[in-house]
Order: C-alpha cells, then sequence, then structure tokens
DNA sequence: TATCTCAGTGCACACGCGTCAACTGCAGAA
DNA sequence: TTCTGCAGTTGACGCGTGTGCACTGAGATA
C-alpha cells in the first residue's frame, strides 16, 4: 500500500501529497457549503481554508465550476455505494421500506456534507451544476423504476407509470435528506418517522391504481371522474 | 385611483415615486435570481439593474437579507391569494387533483420569478430566508391538513398523520414547481402530467391506510410487518 | 411665500476578488 | 549525479464590492 517501485518512500509520494491537496480543496469547499451557497463562495476563501495560495488553486482545478462537478461525483460516489448495500439488503428484510429508510438516514449522518450540497445545488445557481445532480438523480429514479418491477403489482403497469412512481419516492427521499442535512440530531427520528409513513402512504395506493388515458390534461377533454370510486371519497356534503 | 388630498395631482406624488423605486429593486432581483443564487447577487448589481446610485438602496432596505424577506412576502402574497382562488373553484369540479394542477400550473407562468425564487431559496444559503420560506411553506400544509377533514376517510385520521399527508403533497407541488420554473412551454404539460398522476396516486393509498404505533423507528422493536397485507406483494421470488 | 423632508447623487475609502508572470524547491526520471 | 517536471509561492494588476459623508433638488407643509 506504501511502496511505490522499489522502495526506499519515506514520507509521501507527489502523486499522494497531490491528491492530499485535492480532497483538501473539496473538503474545504464542503466545509464553507454549510453556511453558503455554492455560487457565492470564492475561490480564494477555498485555499484560505485549505492552506495553500490561489494561484496553486489552478494546478487542480479550472475554476470554482469544475470543483463543483468533482464535488457532485464525489457525493454521488458514496452515494451509489449506499444505495448497493440497500438493495442487497433488500431482500433479507420485509418492511423494505423501513430498513431503506434507516439506511438514508445512517447515510446522511455520516456524510451530512455530501448530501446537503446534493439537496442545495439541485435548486442552486450555477446550470452546469444542477443538471449535473439532477441528471444523477433521474439515473437513480431510472434505476428504481427498473428494479420495482420485480413486484408483480408494478410489472403490470406502463413503464411511464413505474417511471412517475420511482420518481415521486426518490423525490419524497431527497426533500426529507434536505431536511435531515438541517436537522439536529435529536429531530432526525420525527423527521424519518415521518418519511417512513409517507413512503408506505405511496406504497400503499399501488394495488389500487389504474392508469388513465394520457391525453387529458389540457382540460378541454371532457372526462372529469375524481378518483373512479376507488380513491377518496367525496366532502361530507 | 390618482387623486392625493383635493386634487392638482399631476406627475406622481413623494410616496408612489418611493413605492415605484422600491417596487423597480424587487423586480430587478428577481430577474437577477434567474441566472443567479440570491446570496451571490450584489446590492451594486440590483441597483444598477433598478436605474439608481447604490447608496439610495438604504432609502429602501437594511441591506440585500432585508430585500430578500420583503421578497418573500411578495411571493407568498400572491401565492395566497391563487390558493383562495383554487379554494373556492374546488366544490364546483369534482376531480380537485387535475383543477388544482391546472390552477398552480397557471400560477408558475404567470409568476415564474416568485416561484423560482420560493423554489430554490427554500434551501438557498441564507439562513434567514430559509427559515421564513420553510413556515410560509409549512402554513400551507397546515392549512391543508385542517382542510382535508372535509373528507370522511381523512377525518379519522389522526392529526399527526393528516399533517404528513398534506406534507408529502404539499412538498411534491413544490418539487414540480421548481421543476416547472426551468421547463420550456412544451415540456409544462408533460410536467403537469406526471405531478397529477402521483397526487393521484397518493391519494389513491387513503382509504387503505391504517397509522401504526409510533415508537418502533429505532429498529430494534421487532415488529416488521410490511405492509400489512394491504399493500404491495412481495418480490416475485 | 419660505421652510423642511427625504429620495437620490457623487465621491471616496479600504478591501476582496480572479488571474497573470516569474519564481522556488524538491521528487522522480535519466 | 545531473536534469526535468510540476506543486506551490510571491507580488502585482485592474476591477467590483459595501458603506460613510456631504450634497442637491423637488414635493410636502405651514
Amino acid at each position: 500500500m506504501s511502496s511505490r517501485r522499489h522502495d526506499h518512500s519515506d514520507s509521501e509520494s507527489r502523486r499522494e501529497r497531490k491528491e492530499r491537496t485535492r480532497h483538501a480543496l473539496l473538503s474545504s469547499t464542503l466545509r464553507l457549503l454549510s453556511k453558503h451557497s455554492f455560487e457565492s463562495i470564492s475561490l480564494r476563501e477555498v485555499t484560505r481554508e485549505s492552506g495553500i495560495t490561489p494561484t496553486a488553486f489552478y494546478r487542480h482545478f479550472d475554476g470554482m465550476e469544475d470543483l463543483g462537478l468533482a464535488l457532485v461525483d464525489e457525493a454521488f460516489g458514496t452515494l451509489h455505494d449506499m444505495v448497493r448495500t440497500a438493495r442487497s439488503d433488500t431482500s433479507t428484510y420485509d418492511d423494505v421500506i423501513r430498513r431503506s429508510v434507516q439506511i438514508v438516514v445512517a447515510h446522511v449522518r455520516e456524510h451530512r456534507d455530501h448530501m446537503r450540497f446534493i439537496a442545495r445545488e439541485r435548486y442552486g445557481g450555477i446550470r452546469r451544476l444542477r443538471r449535473a445532480i439532477r441528471m444523477e438523480l433521474e439515473l437513480f429514479a431510472n434505476e428504481l423504476a427498473v428494479d420495482v418491477s420485480r413486484f408483480p403489482e408494478l410489472a403490470r403497469w406502463t413503464r411511464a407509470d413505474r417511471q412517475m412512481f420511482a420518481d415521486l419516492l426518490v423525490e419524497t427521499v431527497v426533500s426529507a435528506v434536505g431536511r435531515l442535512t438541517e436537522a439536529r440530531r435529536e429531530e432526525e427520528s420525527e423527521i424519518a418517522r415521518r418519511i417512513e409513513k409517507q413512503l408506505r402512504l405511496v406504497v400503499i395506493g399501488v394495488p389500487a391504481w389504474r392508469s388513465r388515458p394520457e391525453e387529458s390534461i389540457s382540460g378541454i377533454s371532457g372526462d372529469s371522474v375524481s378518483t373512479e370510486g376507488r380513491g377518496i371519497e367525496s366532502p361530507a356534503k
């Protein structure tokens, strides 16, 4: 793990040192992000926090936007690991939802800064960052949409409906993650409880789902049957 | 609409002129917000865009944060009007969801900048702004939670469960609003269609809902019954 | 009419910013 | 052992920033 080529290695190789500085830049930025939006963080602030001079920054990144994209990679890297774990665990628990929520909460605890970065900059001021984050989240939703086909109920759905279902789940979780990253420790379990309920409510609607004709959104079509008698009742009066 | 006190009013009163400048500051900021996060917009930029000198800014606001809070008021002002309209319309349509989505889409079209401001700065870098926006959204959710008690099914729920239900609806809509504000006109109807489906899926789960004991989140409790046989089936194998 | 109020101006200040060109010193290749 | 590549430094640049102070001029008041 330490010898490069033959040996004599004493402290650190050149590559290692560079990697260490790069990492310092990333994690300094992450730290600053707990108080400020990415766009309002300056290159100089980051280097100051990392203990290097401003100009040395360019040995690692083209500019702040480039660093931001690297941050997206990093954050989603650990996230993917998490999801892989969650998925393999899944089969051993019959309450998929509860277990998943626990895993998410644990992940937020361990990677709070990464998760905050994702939850925030998804709506942030820098286009390319927003796009990159959204794309990754869409990717998750797509995988999930395929994944849930394992359930017979959902296998009967159209692909589009499964997509919309997965999208709802992902969006709900990401919103909750956003709150979690700002919550104090003792608020976490309350948020966790609520998101678990919300997911459960969504899932519970699955067997009753019946897709509708697609073209009737514009409001011109006459079809206006409410929830088709399977859903909620009409107001008391 | 024009005479102040007796008459002679020619062009504009002092108050009117001041109000006009104030509004210019707000709407300039709103315009700048389409490309940048609030925190990264400078006071000078705003005044430049409004056609006044930087120092005149302070005749209207203490600083940018103060202006931001005024923007929250403004944005939620029009939003409240919208919701009031939506609520009164409700009784005449039996598809509440479809109608509500239409109203939201229309509102986003007409107040795109306000809605983008809300959707973005809800996760933005300035604490007080985030807090103010969240508080207003919570208020909406609370009202909605009370409102849905009109439906017999939901009247039987616990208050906490209605709250979590309203919260899910609000969160889902706000997320969609965030996407809508960035969508091109021809993408709008697709987003609208999806959010309508998502709301419908959530609502369709309502009759099947049964609340659970609250204390079992920590994962120690032995209760691990999945969806109580009412929800989704187990994986195929 | 004369006087007061106050939204907006002009100028100046100290400071933080991103980036440039020239450099230093050391790890690794020859 | 010498040479080279490159992470990091130094110092300077022109520019944008928030804010303080003294001001102006027109609308409101008396």
